[in-house]
DNA sequence: TTGGTTATTGATCAAATCGTGAATTTAGCG
DNA sequence: CGCTAAATTCACGATTTGATCAATAACCAA
């Protein structure tokens, strides 16, 4: 049975020397123990990614990581502590930064309105930021994003505290719709923001299923073909719910 | 690791005398080894039921289930052979029903329109037999929901198999689509859908993120109120995108 | 060079896990 | 009743897993 899930502070319980990353300087310089160090616990974050994506969280062992990684089961102990602080590291290491795009998106696209947002432009602000770097993101991304597909359908490690990186830019993406629907109801708007959430999800989780329905003629990570439709869907969508009385 | 994926024909890999369930009749008889038999492999699958929907598949080990069922570890492996036996039992237990159910509404509405069907009508259809059982199914069909929101965006164990257990109702539904929109693009009808099953999906998933963005305003589980946005956000959405050029 | 700190490895432990085969109970049948 | 086969338990072995500790390698500063 999966331990009793702390997913608060695992990082302090540590017991050896914690890595200073903080004192590090931006610079991505390619020598140097510190750039080295960096170096490799990429490599392990990267492999714990992957894994987690395709196995899930309980079907990866340590050893698959390091094996993946090709360093010593130990080196993940020091950097991350266990494997809880593995998890959370893959995840902290992109959740911010697609959070903030999606708010700088969001805010831009407030200023270009004028002050008269529509539901489409605002929906768009919203979505593209993810399609954008599930083009061209790289393999790494599209990992970590079937990752987040599979902790969003479930409660397994993190459900609680890592959901709340994306908040922030889901309470922008309601204050808009308000604005753009000055009549539709509160309640109607946050299960519009649901449901636009459930197929975006779908969209880059590992789920094949349309290939194999469509017999070939859609392509599950055809990512240029659905963010056009999707955006339409969401946007008729939520008009259709904002208009309910 | 995970074990090479053997998703097909796990079954055949049972050493013991397999338990013929086909010769039964179809009495739900208290009494009698058979139905003892029967009501013992029922309450194992319950138990693996909500455990697998709690914490993943790889999160649940099978002395957790037995714990749980009250039976012995061994017992399991009568019964099912193995773990993926389990897991396998679990999902085809309820997917056969479910989707036959699914297929009957869509089959009535068909007949009940008179050959012109609307999508709102289509919809509904294919959308009300889950969301009854998810009110009236007792805790056990929304345990089983929750562990197909799990399987169903990710490639966890029974990606391949299950699924097309669903395929059939699918097909239905887009024929009828095909019916009521005949201008709409093929391809445009698949993404239509894909869009649906993912926010169905993660409407009977466990993710009460809603919950808190709301601040208590949407309860997750609050079927009653979802039923008729889900209908309508969807009917507004296929329109939309069936109506691209 | 030397010495100290950080990064990395190799060996290993205790607990947990899956699975098995022998033993025991239970139900039906002549 | 007594026999047989199915259902269920008991005890155990092999393997995997997360984690630790001492030992070594890499880097850097004096």
């Amino acid at each position: 049975m999966p331990k009793p899930r702390r997913v608060t502070d695992t990082r302090s319980g540590r017991r050896k020397p914690p890595p200073r990353r903080a004192a590090a300087d931006a610079t991505t310089a390619a020598s140097g123990k510190a750039a080295r160090s960096r170096r490799t616990q990429a490599r392990i974050l990267d492999a714990a990614e992957e894994l987690f994506s395709h196995h899930g969280i309980y079907g990866v062992s340590i050893r698959d990581i390091a094996d993946r990684a090709d360093v010593d089961t130990a080196l993940l102990h020091y950097h991350f502590a266990n494997k809880d602080g593995i998890y959370e590291a893959v995840l902290l290491r992109r959740a911010g930064e697609i959070n903030a795009a999606r708010m700088q998106a969001l805010d831009d696209y407030a200023l270009a309105c004028g002050g008269k947002p529509d539901v489409e432009g605002i929906v768009r602000a919203y979505l593209h930021p993810v399609f954008e770097r599930l083009r061209n993101g790289g393999r790494g991304f599209n990992n970590f994003a079937a990752l987040i597909a599979l902790a969003n359908n479930s409660e397994l490690w993190g459900g609680g505290t890592v959901k709340e990186y994306f908040d922030s830019a889901v309470q922008r993406l309601i204050e808009l719709l308000r604005l753009a629907l000055p009549k539709a109801r509160e309640v109607d708007l946050y299960w519009g923001y649901q449901f636009i959430s459930g197929a975006l999800t779908l969209s880059y989780s590992r789920n094949d299923r349309i290939e194999g329905l469509s017999r070939g003629r859609c392509r599950a990570n055809d990512y240029a073909a659905i963010e056009p439709r999707l955006v339409e869907w969401c946007t008729a969508g939520i008009r259709a719910i904002g208009a309910r009385r």
